[in-house]
DNA sequence: TCTGGGGTCCTAGGACCC
DNA sequence: TCTGGGGTCCTAGGACCC
């Protein structure tokens, strides 16, 4: 029998700030932006800010009206990153099962880990201990038989909580659960649901997969059935490398100078590419992100090429040729993405013949690369921006 | 209220090949 | 002259999560 815990860092980033700001401590701790800046969200907000009704993904100019007194942080991803590593350092010491989700989460595997830490919910005692004292964080956790469950599980006491389905007890847990809780539903699903008139776990236990399917497509039809009856979900099991990596900017004000703009799309894809360097992946699919300013719309295209990408140069030419292919002139800009879908580098696909020029600039980039990691960033070496031939 | 940034997976349809 | 069916690869868009 499988046991899981899933362990959650209660609303991280602003509990960092707290740890590290004596002064914050039992404040409305707000991250995501500076109350002037118009196009932020919340990435955390602490318990003290939720009272107010602040929550994360919720614009910064909203959180400023519910919590005019709140302290607002732009938000330190590099100490972020070093606390998180902290955290999964001690998870480690629990279980050498440790599948890291995102920066405040983790599944610990602690099948078998009876003898060594006694029974689940005492070992749970001594992480969420070990934790606080080592790091200075509270946890919330869950306990159960399948991953799917120990994530909802997680969510129902916090903060600094666990909650435990017993084995046995996973279909009455999950029908006891209100629609919202339904991890994987989110909230257009919630209006599919309420349009069907389905309002709690049981209306859907009732449907057969065959049903479910019909309303909902195959994959997330048989998700949900198997959901609400405490099964295991596939979602969590996959342990995969990555498949893309992108980068994207939202502007503070809609851009609509050309040169202005493609600019920015050169920074986009002098960031990704530089990125992708420091990998062990290469990439023959590029695709580009526009969402227009005017209506929030959001459209993109991608273009698989013959060969991997192999120099910035390339790969600005590329991104330039797509967006041009897709940008409606004269129509406000919002956001700028870019990125690459990823594939094993020297991937058994012929090499293409040796090009000494694209290798000569291919080498000239690699030591761009070398020297900005030797220095502090924004001492370091910048490129100015290339031309069109 | 007016909607970030980095990801994952799914669907539907088209092109192409056998 | 009209047109099958399966497989693979690719693309656009959407839903979702933290």
């Amino acid at each position: 029998m499988s046991y899981f815990l899933h362990a959650d860092l209660d609303a991280f980033y602003a509990s960092v700030e707290q740890l590290d700001h004596p002064e914050y401590r039992g404040k409305a701790v707000i991250v995501g932006g500076l109350p002037g800046d118009r196009r932020s969200v919340v990435s955390a907000a602490s318990y003290e800010a939720r009272k107010f009704g602040v929550h994360s993904a919720m614009p910064i100019v909203q959180a400023v009206k519910l919590c005019p007194d709140g302290i607002f942080i732009r938000g330190n991803m590099r100490r972020d990153r070093d606390k998180s590593t902290e955290v999964m350092a001690v998870f480690a010491d629990f279980s050498p099962e440790v599948q890291q989700l995102s920066v405040d989460e983790a599944f610990l595997d602690i099948t078998g880990t009876e003898k060594l830490f006694g029974p689940p919910d005492v070992l749970t005692g001594k992480l969420k201990k070990q934790v606080l004292e080592k790091t200075g964080l509270t946890v919330s956790a869950g306990l159960a038989s399948n991953k799917y469950l120990a994530k909802i599980a997680s969510g129902i006491k916090k903060p600094d909580g666990l909650f435990i389905v017993a084995p046995g007890d996973e279909e009455k847990f999950m029908l006891s659960l209100p629609l919202s809780k339904i991890w994987g539903a989110g909230e257009k699903t919630q209006e599919l649901f309420a349009k069907h008139g389905f309002k709690n776990c049981t209306d859907l236990h009732r449907l057969s997969q065959k049903i479910l399917v019909s309303i909902f497509g195959r994959a997330f039809g048989e998700f949900l059935y198997r959901a609400v009856r405490g099964q295991a979900a596939e979602t969590f099991n996959k342990e995969r490398g990555s498949r893309s990596m992108s980068a994207e900017r939202t502007f503070s004000v809609d851009l609509y100078d050309e040169f202005e703009i493609e600019t920015r799309i050169f920074n986009i894809a002098s960031e990704i590419f530089f990125r992708l360097l420091q990998t062990k992946y290469q990439s023959r699919t590029v695709f580009i992100k526009i969402r227009y300013g005017d209506d929030f719309s959001t459209v993109g295209c991608r273009e698989t090429y013959q060969n991997p990408v192999r120099t910035l140069n390339e790969l600005y030419e590329h991104i330039l040729a797509l967006f041009h292919k897709k940008f409606h002139k004269g129509r406000g800009i919002r956001l700028i993405g870019a990125g690459f879908s990823l594939e094993p580098k020297n991937a058994a696909r012929q090499t293409e013949l040796f090009d000494s020029a694209a290798e000569k600039e291919r080498k000239l980039e690699l030591s761009i690369l070398e020297i900005n990691s030797k220095f502090p960033p924004g001492a370091a070496l910048k490129r100015g921006r290339l031309l069109k031939q």
